[in-house]
DNA sequence: GCCGTTTTCGGCCCGACTGTTTTCAGTCG
């Protein structure tokens, strides 16, 4: 897929532009298209044969041409021009927190330091010193940036935000200065991974909450500290929070503001001009600064004529205009879900029995479970023999006697092999109630192949669901490179789910993907492939990428009640 | 560089905090 090059590309583009001082808004037109690109699911190339490039929004006729080049001759004339001018370094320098493109072109300019490492030395030495509006407190800083970019902050998964981000809310929410506190930013939008934790509070005296804030235990230090914002350091991971103060009044204007996106906020805020209007985080205000809105988030959206946009949907792709013409989809809720589909047991590498899994299941308040062991190539997982199997079997519909309303599926990952076959014959896979197709193995085979063997366990005809379908695992490898849309079409047409996979490391399909594969008519399950049983907690997360993802209980086939479920599994 | 229910030209979200300089530029979200 040629849609990251496009987007580094782009990204580059648009820090040079910067770094040279271009127009702003030039440079945000390369950033803007950067995003736009990076999100697509379908593959430029793709595009660009359609003659549909200038659809994308944001890419007009000249950024439609130099996508194009990229594609024919693997760049284009402007970035080699840039390159030549400017050094890679001065990118570099541009990643360290606190370093902007006026700071890196006056420190270039003047000193020719082009890297982090003759950066640091030049701190250090105070030779940065003689620099004008360059003053100690400002070479501390730049240091300070220079240790947090050289750490390399990861972005850390949600739910471990969402437990550190609750620690706080904890920590000040009975101040009797506090009134209302929120989580917001991409936290309270539920990606998967966040590289900040936002919280907001309305209460007063500012000063009062601001300086309790920035001496909890917690905190590891104080990044920033004003009189009604302030930024700090947690002790767990390092992560920055960000606290922001409003009057009662600005709650709703502020939260919007504070949970973004901020390609969201743009949108909103023009829209906001278009009725006249100008939207800041203290409300909505019209031409005699008079506040129209802003206590919450709901009476803002009304003011602007639109339906309520839940936060996981605030991303900029289309929500806005569906909250107009009242189209947003009623999204999928964690009460929606029916059954987990995907669950491991002592059979094959789980650490729980069917019997614990199935009590788990209960306890969540599910109908069904799918039992999903590894089939037998996979030794390492402990994959089972036909004669594990039938004993499997046997002690499921033993244990589905002594259930009321709740019944246990037999099933299985079974393994793709290198051809595209599954690792059990036919005879065996239709033995089964639901059959998971996964690939574990020849994860370093070409595009075409991979696509190749995922497009035909889409059409064996006892697969049900495809297993996280590109196989990422947060920091240990990416996606695979798979022709997605080849996945997505064969899943439509021979009626096999793709999976979300809630696993907080997996979180696959992920949002776009997912959004892109309900576009295309493919049906979703949303499972937490536990090894244990308690992981089995973890599908609000699933949830929540559909959520992000724009699924409806419509989408998702474990929203299906048991018998409309059996139904489905028959094909 | 993009874009159009005011527009094919002239706009392009808006404000807090910091550091350095005495009123503001740079960075960030």
């Amino acid at each position: 897929m040629l849609n990251k090059k496009v987007a580094e590309i782009f990204q580059n583009i648009s820090s040079m532009l910067a770094l040279k001082g271009e127009n702003h808004f030039r440079v945000r037109a390369y950033e803007h298209a950067a995003g736009i690109i990076e999100d697509l699911t379908e593959d430029v190339k793709d595009i660009a044969q359609r003659g549909a490039l200038t659809e994308i929004e944001g890419i007009g006729k000249d950024l439609a041409e130099k996508i194009n080049d990229i594609i024919t001759g693997d760049t284009t004339a402007l970035y080699e021009d840039l390159k030549k001018e400017i050094p890679s370094g001065l990118l570099e320098l541009l990643r360290v927190p606190g370093l902007g493109p006026k700071t890196v072109k006056l420190i270039y300019d003047r000193t020719k330091i082009d890297s982090v490492e003759k950066l640091e030395k030049a701190a250090k030495t105070r030779q940065l010193a003689e620099l004008p509006g360059i003053r100690e407190k400002t070479i501390e800083n730049i240091i300070h940036g220079i240790g947090i970019y050289q750490r390399g902050q990861e972005a850390v998964l949600n739910p471990v935000a969402h437990r550190i981000a609750g620690q706080f809310v904890d920590s000040l929410k009975n101040l009797k200065e506090v009134g209302q506190i929120s989580v917001a930013g991409s936290l309270r939008r539920e990606k998967g991974a966040v590289r900040d934790i936002d919280i907001l509070i309305a209460g007063n005296p500012m000063q009062k909450i601001i300086d309790e804030f920035v001496k909890l235990p917690i905190v590891k230090e104080t990044r920033e500290r004003g009189p009604a914002k302030s930024s700090v350091i947690a002790r767990e991971n390092n992560i920055q929070v960000d606290l922001r103060i409003v009057e009662k009044q600005s709650f709703g204007a502020a939260l919007l503001y504070f949970t973004g996106s901020k390609e969201f906020n743009i949108k909103l805020r023009e829209s906001a001009i278009a009725h006249g209007y100008k939207l800041n985080e203290y409300g909505v205000f019209d031409g005699k600064e008079k506040c129209l809105a802003g206590k919450t988030e709901e009476e803002v959206f009304a003011l602007l004529g639109m339906d309520y946009i839940p936060p996981e949907l605030r991303e900029d792709r289309g929500e806005i205009d569906a909250a107009i013409s009242h189209n947003l989809p009623r999204l999928v809720e964690l009460s929606d879900i029916k059954g987990d589909l995907h669950v491991h047991s002592t059979y094959s590498d789980g650490l729980s029995t069917i019997e614990e899994d199935a009590a788990q299941a209960q306890a969540l308040g599910y109908r069904y479970i799918a039992v999903c062991d590894h089939s037998q190539s996979l030794h390492i997982a402990k994959g089972l023999s036909r004669n594990e199997i039938h004993k499997k079997s046997e002690e499921i519909r033993a244990l589905n006697k002594k259930y009321n309303n709740f019944r246990i599926l037999c099933g299985t990952e079974v393994d793709i092999n290198n051809d595209g076959s599954l690792d059990y014959p036919d005879e065996t896979l239709k033995e089964f109630d639901l059959v998971v197709a996964a690939v574990h193995s020849g994860l370093r085979q070409s595009k075409k192949q991979l696509t190749k063997r995922i497009v035909s366990a889409c059409k064996n005809k006892y697969a049900h669901i495809i297993a996280h379908p590109t196989g990422k695992l947060a920091g240990q490898r990416d996606a695979y490179d798979i022709d997605l849309n080849e996945v997505f079409k064969a899943a439509a047409d021979y009626n096999t789910a793709l999976e979300i996979n809630s696993y907080p490391q997996r979180l696959d399909l992920n949002d776009t993907n997912a959004m892109a594969a309900k576009k295309r008519g493919v049906k979703i399950a949303i499972d937490t492939d536990s090894h244990q049983f308690r992981q089995m907690e973890a599908m609000g997360l699933g949830v929540n990428v559909g959520r992000r993802a724009w699924l409806t209980k419509n989408d998702v086939i474990n929203c299906m009640g048991l018998e409309e479920l059996m139904k489905w599994l028959e094909k």
